[in-house]
DNA sequence: CTAGCTGCAAATTCTTTGCTACTAT
DNA sequence: ATAGTAGCAAAGAATTTGCAGCTAG
């Protein structure tokens, strides 16, 4: 039963100075179950607020991750997506036929590839998972 | 004892006209034991012979990436990273203080992801694993 | 021959930045 | 007060594309 993330707390705790345009943007991310893009995040705190400009919203994504609260990522379609930093890392299941983007945990899978690294001679600091797969039955 | 791969046969056996442009560009890659970006194919391109551009650097890179000869991998610098497409599928740890990358291949790894899609109701038809690590002792 | 390829330069797309005015603290 | 922030428009960086001429098969 977890209550979206309170990213707007989050910055706030993080020093950050609440401008309006911030706000915003932490209630659109906090809310949002998917991964949008750049413009997509623009476009919702638009519906908010008018004054926002897509500069802002780089400048402010550039800032939060930094802060490590908000992910990153880059599914290869060229644009870099954002989610609110989760509580637990999960990886992403891609679905090449729709661009439906699920979310999973592993634990085996987390462990595997600490274990993987440290054969290697690495501490794992980060990692990314990205399976690619298509639904099994022909349901859709 | 893997010889390199041979791109230009490949090419060939796609059925691709091999200009001089591109029995170049496939020799790079053939013999690159990196991950090079277009601007670094081109440099080693124009080396052999320098009426190569720009612009067929990138297109002979998306013909080879959609044929299934080379594969593109973006490690979040944002471009796009090239290799010869390997006999055996490998996944990537990226050194996150040098930018050094290592390939590694672990058979449980690929069959854990394998199940962890089909556990979701996917059939996983292609994967990325990048693992983001620092060394474990301090002998560089 | 001619469909396909190339170079060049212009165009696109995504992202960053300089600057001046504004505002949270 | 004042350091940090916003908007705007221009600049950058990576990549794609229109076009006219060249070339592999």
């Amino acid at each position: 039963m977890e209550e979206a993330i309170d990213l707007e707390t989050l910055c706030q705790q993080k020093g950050l100075r609440m401008t309006d345009q911030r706000r915003t943007i932490a209630a659109v991310l906090s809310k949002a179950k998917d991964h949008p893009d750049i413009e997509e995040i623009h476009r919702r705190a638009a519906l908010r607020d008018s004054r926002i400009s897509l500069a802002t919203v780089y400048r402010t994504m550039n800032l939060m991750e930094e802060l490590g609260l908000v992910d990153r990522h880059e599914f290869g379609d060229g644009r870099a997506r954002f989610e609110a930093a989760p509580d637990a890392h999960h990886d992403h299941i891609i679905n090449v036929e729709t661009g439906e983007i699920v979310e999973f945990v592993d634990p085996e899978l987390e462990i595997l590839q600490r274990q993987i690294a440290e054969r290697l001679g690495y501490r794992l600091v980060d990692h990314r998972v990205e399976l690619f797969a298509v639904r099994l039955n022909q349901d859709e």
